[in-house]
DNA sequence: TAGATTGTTAATCGATTAACAATC
DNA sequence: TAGATTGTTAATCGATTAACAATC
């Protein structure tokens, strides 16, 4: 496959289509390189690179038909479908993402919730019910489940990561304040807020 | 000052500030490029040569002491001191930022929180109460405040920087999914967990 | 046709890494 | 001293940009 591109490209993917879908939002049918450039901040000559990794998407003269644009790159994202995700950890932070509408019309979708305190399991969120974490790898290995949520206390992090990953989970969006490490064919990403304030605050003063 | 060190530079000195907290916490005392890079994926000659940019931490032979390493890193990053921010939105994401421990532990005060549903307004979320954001200009003026957490909707996002950038804000930490146009001298970060989840999918399959 | 913009090549720029003298 | 690791230089690697033929 595609294993030539370079993964600073791949995480530019996503910030193009959302941009694309702000434009064709706006009742927009065309845009170029230059436009999404100067909306995003990046040369135009880049975007046209980035694409061209993948096969090409414009027409000269005219510039790329967003709606066709769009569906290339799900496509190529690999979200022209829809993503079952689970989440892990019943705080203030999980249940602020189980109500979050965002993920769903994104086509990624929370379809259990666990926790391990005993006060939690059984709530009922919205559509959702929170389960014991105990029967996680099971519902992992059930539903073939490939992508988690981490939303639990930092210290608790790596043993859940583990567990998740010999349950058969491919992918993992950390919101714990941790490095977690993994074992290879696994990815992590890491939500770290903290990380981006100390970064700006480099820069005040 | 520090102008010519590379953003990307920058944005790992949080990376490694965590990572050496962390082996603080585990009761070591002095680590190495060789160990840190070994934990973060990173090769020991980048770390030191990140280092280098801004002097000399370790001693030959030995490595780094921790604590002076994570004294000098603060220094850098400025956050050897306190950092007042408002936060703007007070949905369930904003409920659960307003909740969470971690900023206030690593020197980020939340100090007040603004929303303009008359319904949320007067709200008493532990030590804070939600304000009326017709308020909000004149807070950041009088306070002096410089950071802004953003979790309003996608749609209110831009008008409310705006806002924030015209009464004093200078760092902008967006949760809002969409991108915002701030000028010159004032820094955004965005959070993005669909992008990230995006970024996964490619790999998946 | 004239104007515009793509996709791509080659040049430039910048970041990462390898290697090693210095030295603890 | 012998072993280890830093800080730094130079080489390598990779990403970005400029430029332009192709063409809509």
């Amino acid at each position: 496959m595609n294993k030539d591109v370079p993964d600073i490209v791949i995480a530019r993917l996503p910030i193009y289509l959302r941009t694309l879908n702000l434009l064709l939002e706006d009742g927009k049918e065309i845009t170029s390189s230059q436009e999404l450039g100067s909306i995003l901040g990046i040369s135009p000559a880049q975007i046209r690179k980035d694409l061209s990794h993948f096969g090409e998407f414009g027409k000269q003269g005219t510039g790329y038909n967003i709606k066709y644009l769009i569906s290339q790159l799900r496509k190529i994202l690999h979200v022209d479908r829809e993503w079952d995700m689970i989440l892990i950890g019943a705080g203030a932070l999980g249940h602020a993402m189980a109500h979050y509408p965002g993920f769903r019309e994104q086509g990624f979708n929370i379809v259990a919730v666990f926790d391990n305190d005993p006060s939690k399991i059984g709530q009922e969120w919205s559509n959702l019910v929170v389960r014991d974490a105990k029967e996680m790898e099971q519902f992992v290995a059930e539903k073939g489940i490939r992508i988690a949520i981490l939303a639990v206390p930092a210290r608790a992090a790596q043993a859940v990561a583990d567990r998740l990953v010999k349950a058969g989970i491919k992918a993992i969006l950390n919101y714990a304040p941790t490095i977690i490490q993994v074992p290879e064919g696994v990815i992590v990403e890491h939500i770290d807020p903290i990380a981006h304030l100390q970064y700006m605050t480099y820069y005040l003063e």
